[in-house]
DNA sequence: GCCGATATGTTATAGTATAACATACTATCT
DNA sequence: AGATAGTATGTTATACTATAACATATCGGC
């Protein structure tokens, strides 16, 4: 389970699938809801799918919404920190990376003898075609 | 309840009182417990507390650890985006503002025509001095 | 076939957050 | 003082998110 997950067990290929599939991040419930109907009974079973997606990183943990996407980000794996634009009205999530952004925040832990495991940036909002809907 | 907040209420001084004590940031239900023997008995005596705080810039929530901490920064109203660096062995939370990486984070929204209404930057790893305790 | 490692199934429970409704306090106006 | 409107508080119940713990099954190498 490195960098790129090479094969998917049956469950986390049935959880990315859910994922792929939606229009909008989805909580580890609603992904079980959806994939009752699959065979799934309980959470563990969505959570450790979960788990090994995103360690795998082909699916996304986004902290301020308790949720979950699926990756849609060129190349993930080798650019370096990717923040989320996340519109609340339809669900969007935009991920992007930004050399300059990691750079900073890169010099900020160095600088303060910071060992860093993982950074997140949201930026919540609406999105261009939710604003103009108004 | 505006930028300054002028006056708090009994259970906003006694939540921001319990947070500014903490050496760490706190959960809710951990608030409730050091209060209840103020006379504090329910959830929402806590959130709705904690809800005015954060609007009111005095107590910061982190995301990625459905906690709470009060604000530290020197002038947290008046400067851009806040960034947290939090320790998962000692939980020190340091809290600063980049103006390289406000800047970079707002051009990309407005690009993106994205109306932002909170960004959320969250370093998650060891503290100095934890990463030389090991 | 045996064995270790990993994946899965299942039950129960812990931890986080809010809805909904009742009561009380505070400030202002008359 | 009494009426009233707005805010704050108290309380019960419930919804939502996540993991512990244990049982069973599946896969690969020996």
């Amino acid at each position: 389970m490195s960098d790129q997950m090479t094969s998917l067990t049956k469950n986390q290929e049935m959880v990315l699938g859910a994922l792929s599939h939606a229009k909008a991040p989805m909580s580890a419930y609603a992904i079980l809801d959806e994939l009752r109907s699959e065979g799934f009974r309980a959470p563990p079973q969505v959570y450790r799918a979960l788990e090994k997606l995103v360690a795998g990183g082909l699916v996304h943990r986004l902290e301020s919404l308790n949720a979950f996407v699926a990756c849609s980000h060129e190349d993930c794996h080798t650019s370096g920190l990717i923040a989320f634009a996340i519109c609340e009205q339809c669900g969007l999530v935009s991920e992007f990376s930004d050399q300059a952004v990691s750079t900073r925040l890169t010099h900020w832990i160095a600088d303060h003898k910071f060992t860093n495991t993982k950074t997140t940036i949201e930026i919540r909002g609406d999105c261009g075609t939710c604003s103009v809907a108004g």
